[in-house]
DNA sequence: TCGAAAATCTCATGATAAGGGATTATTGAT
DNA sequence: ATCAATAATCCCTTATCATGAGATTTTCGA
């Protein structure tokens, strides 16, 4: 991970902030990053007037206007968050629980909306958190929906904590617990991520065939009946097939209006 | 503007996403950014690598979880966001209006938390949209507590914008106007950014003596009676008072931790 | 207004980005 | 499961540009 060029390192300074530390001098950069003076400022200046910092006399760096500005980008034009918003909603509306939409990429799931219907949420995944690749019904929604050349190196990857949570000791049966998920279109867990709140997880389907993110519901264990577990799998089921399709139609919708823009191109 | 090294043409890859273009292409990228392929190829690799940016298989690339997550590390520990928000929950409470936090960025302002009390709000300021660094009563509230070194520059860039709301017509005119505001400890503003709303703010300060941020209430001028208007008033320059006094105790008090580390480091 | 601390500049040197063309992964359609 | 088409990466030479020690200028608080 040691940065290995110019970009890489300049890149490096932004990882740095976290959450125990959100502003930094420029000495304590030089020490953390080991760069020169005249290097770290550089580097600083480049990325303040990218925006991507701030810098605040006496209190040194800290991440700046650009951040907060994509974000809004992110917010106001992905079609996930923006179709999704209703569904969540709608499922926090019928049980008391935390929905959730939660985006797959690549090697990480994030959440990118929620929203909650119990007073005092046991478990708190608000926009920006990281949640966990290999535990609870968010992830399993989604790997369970990946093609073999993708799921298969992960499993391997995560082989340890994927048999932790009771999916099998070997690839084999990790893949079997996939294939069940599969069938049953939704992933359930209980305790894995939160002790004492129970996940239900669908996955959301953009016109590709493999999954992009997935909608979810928590809530606590003590709360479920039987009934009310059907009638939960149903929905989260459902919110997830019905939004795979929003977003597909979407998705085709543009791609003809691409296809008509080419066709005028062609014959002006 | 034009990037001159390597660091900053890497930058500029994140400045083509916008709100009318959140996906580009590599080919788009470079026919908009003039790199060659395998340059461009870097940089993207860099980039994502980072987080900053991720790829979507046949829908080319946009911004990367990274960016959401950095999001979420401002609002979880900014001290403003943190402080202010009762604030804005309680005159959002108060009266049918909209109630912002906007933070000062030195060149730039940028609503950091908003609340909304009527149903259909005439201006929409939510997280991370920019807002006009030359009208407005946020704007003025924050540019009259400037030093006359920083605001004497700001004033000769903007006159234009700044004759056009009624500020003055020359230099001095309009350092009288700020000089209006910071004596009342307030700004206040008809129709300059949204017609037929009515702003009130007031300076947000950290330990320190310039500005750092503004709160401000935003309600229909319609809404307005006399005495309304000095309860506003009243109200918001108590927000921004109360507000800066929980942030500079806070400030303190970590200066105060700070030296006492130090002084243990010293005998330890 | 001034003095200390912070940020930037200068410039010689050596490291390393750039890019044309070829090559290898990936993807989705059969 | 296999394959053709497209997307992404590699190779390698050239010339560019990033680096950092030290000096200098700017900024900020008293």
């Amino acid at each position: 991970m040691a940065a290995s060029n110019s970009l890489e390192r300049v890149l490096s300074v932004l990882q740095v902030f976290s959450e125990d530390r959100l502003e930094w001098t420029p000495e304590e950069m030089m020490a953390e990053l080991g760069y020169s003076r005249p290097t770290l400022y550089r580097y600083l200046k480049t990325l303040k007037d990218a925006g991507l910092l701030t810098s605040t006399p006496n209190a040194g760096f800290s991440l700046g206007p650009k951040i907060v500005e994509m974000d809004y980008l992110l917010r106001k034009s992905d079609a996930l968050s923006l179709n999704g918003q209703p569904y969540i909603e709608d499922l926090a509306g019928r049980y008391p629980c935390t929905a959730l939409l939660v985006r797959w990429y690549g090697k990480k799931i994030l959440c990118v909306a929620s929203e909650c219907s119990t007073p005092d949420p046991l478990s708190s995944y608000p926009r920006g958190r990281p949640m966990p690749l290999a535990r609870g019904a968010i992830s399993r929604s989604i790997m369970a929906f990946l093609p073999r050349r993708q799921l298969l190196p992960m499993v391997k990857a995560n082989l340890d904590e994927l048999s932790a949570v009771g999916l099998g000791d070997t690839v084999e049966e990790i893949l079997d617990s996939y294939r069940r998920v599969r069938k049953a279109g939704f992933a359930t867990a209980q305790g894995e991520v939160t002790a004492g709140v129970t996940g239900f997880a669908a996955p959301i389907f953009d016109a590709g065939k493999s999954p992009i993110a997935s909608i979810c519901l928590t809530i606590a264990s003590a709360e479920l009946t039987p009934d009310r577990e059907i009638a939960i799998s149903r929905d989260i089921a459902r919110a997830g097939a019905e939004l795979s399709n929003d977003l597909s139609d979407r998705r085709n919708a543009l791609d003809e209006d691409e296809n008509d823009t080419m066709r005028e191109r062609e014959h002006p």
